[in-house]
DNA sequence: CTTGCTGGAGTTACCGATATCATAAACCGG
DNA sequence: CCGGTTTATGATATCGGTAACTCCAGCAAG
């Protein structure tokens, strides 16, 4: 009955027997319904509605060399904090027609030249990374596709196109000033581990260049790397209490560290900041649920996506040309915990 | 010197050029080294990387009418809870050489739709879903294109095609069962809004068959509706203590809705279970960090993306036909809030 | 009435791969 | 040393669209 196999998706000459026009005046009907009569027009929404006709982009893609996919490849999925920068990125590409490609590059360069490899080969309009150091082979495979991208991880001082994030190192420098001004002196420093990004470094980075500016020594005693996760923080707060630095607050780098360990002080009875007070980076919502509610930075997450998948779209829609970087701003928010 | 403009990337043929064989033979080398010399191997190879070839995806597909790309849609992005199930999708992809594409429906059937459509329109091989109820149109379009599918959020009675879940109703059940065995007799019940997905539907479903099974009336004082969040866990937890259903123990089944609410009765220096028993649905490493730590659910968010990624590719890959459901475990982690 | 222009629709070539078939060399037992 | 098979490679058509050009009718100006 049909004349098809079925399974087989109908294909623009299709619906132009069936609207009675050639193909080429069905995908202008569809790309730019201005340039067809009207009467044309309607025969030819009727007739994509009569066979179910989704267009194939693949071919689009492939004949026209203009992809609406997007690239995105973030260290791990599996974290709200990237999470919100993602929703910030779709929200954006899906108001303009974009699709959203993700990867992980399990923090480690390696995969993410795999990953940008992959995203090369769908011939992605552009890419979004968070990371900031990537393979030569990566940094040259970029260059030769000659599509946009942007970083996100930290104001990097060496970027490949353009950045849209906050400064890692004086969001950190911030924190331990507003530290340093409440009176702590003997300010222990938790990061995830520093080979791993430019962003825990560019952290610490702004951790010694308060204590230096205050005219304070750096003491490794007071400084700890650990792996991320709620039991890192508990154990990096033992960790710091005893290691004779005698810290008088802590200022958590990174991720559910320091929920980790201001739950442990509720646990243990500690005042917080009496014991020590905490400070942490991020995640300020359940951070002011806390009892004592911790002292914390804001983030633009949500923002980085936004407006890294808005600077990315205007270079592909030609709107703008060249490097650039936008520096978003972050904000302490202070609370009981210092 | 180039010989070609720049930012046009190399094709087949260049690369054809340069190991001075046809574009057939590269193609055969790149897809199928067996089925080459190694001599014309080791030529293309070398041709390879010095061109800079990266095989173009979207002529591939389309010629072979294969695609590696598989189409994700999600509620919502900004959810550890989903993070944890895309990891696990992502990462079995990944390990076979396919892709990933995203889209959130923002809780939305129509959104979820035009996600549909347009992942059809890159010609995804398969989609993960993680809503259950879908638009006609949505599964009209779907049945036309033949694709497997995998529905992730319950384990609905009316599945598209494969379904890889755990019983949202079997696990508020569970859990019921396991606050009557403690002597809990009025048990309160907050939810999120249920017009919005049969997840929801199928926990309060659990919940009143377990009231149910113990003889016990269902109270609707003692059952809530609220948005997601910490604030409305916060909210839940005053509301049903003064709503005169007076509850002996409260069952948040929804993300974060019971960390609000177990942590403002630490704040307000509330014995629990004293004043009143917390349990949770999920997110288990936090839950059992709070004072005192809170019983809940583990639900097996990795596995499902790990599993609906691999009964996907069972399908793609010809090893396996027609629907199927894997129904995954879930666990009670009984924790001193109940 | 001719010329030139305009707008709507069609024709053809091509995007960059792969499927399929064809071909030539290598191989092999009798 | 030959017919027949195997093996490595090439030629060509095609996937489903779009770019760029062509064509033709209708109309205004000269």
């Amino acid at each position: 009955m049909d004349g098809e196999p079925p399974g087989a998706a109908a294909r623009m000459r299709d619906v132009a027997r069936v609207a009675q026009v050639s193909a080429m005046t069905v995908s202008r009907a569809l790309k730019d319904p201005e340039r067809v009569s009207p009467e044309v027009r309607a025969r030819v929404e009727e007739a994509v509605r009569q066979v179910g006709y989704v267009p194939n982009r693949l071919a689009g893609s492939l004949s026209s060399s203009r992809s609406n996919v997007i690239g995105l490849v973030v260290p791990s999925i599996d974290n709200s904090l990237f999470a919100s920068t993602i929703q910030g990125i779709s929200d954006v590409l899906r108001r303009h027609g974009h699709e959203l490609m993700i990867a992980s590059s399990g923090y480690g360069e390696e995969a993410e030249e795999a990953a940008i490899r992959a995203f090369l080969g769908q011939r992605v309009a552009g890419l979004i990374l968070h990371d900031t150091t990537h393979t030569p082979e990566a940094v040259a495979m970029i260059r030769r596709a000659g599509i946009p991208v942007v970083e996100n991880g930290t104001l990097t001082r060496h970027p490949l196109d353009m950045v849209v994030s906050y400064s890692n190192h004086d969001a950190a420098m911030a924190m331990m000033r507003h530290l340093l001004r409440l009176g702590y002196r003997r300010i222990g420093f938790v990061t995830l581990p520093l080979a791993a990004n430019e962003r825990s470094r560019d952290r610490r980075r702004g951790y010694a260049a308060a204590l230096e500016e205050a005219g304070l020594p750096y003491d490794p005693r007071l400084v700890l790397e650990v792996p991320p996760g709620l039991a890192a923080g508990v154990e990096a707060l033992d960790r710091l209490l005893d290691g004779g630095g005698d810290p008088d607050a802590i200022f958590f780098a990174g991720d559910v560290l320091a929920i980790g360990a201001a739950l442990e002080c509720t646990r243990r009875g500690w005042p917080v900041p009496g014991r020590v007070a905490i400070a942490a980076f991020d995640n300020i919502d359940l951070l002011g649920h806390l009892v004592p509610p911790v002292t914390t930075l804001r983030l633009p997450r949500h923002e980085i996506g936004r407006r890294s998948a808005e600077v990315l779209l205007d270079r592909i829609q030609g709107r703008a040309t060249g490097p650039l970087t936008v520096d978003l701003r972050f904000e302490i928010i202070h609370r009981a915990s210092t």
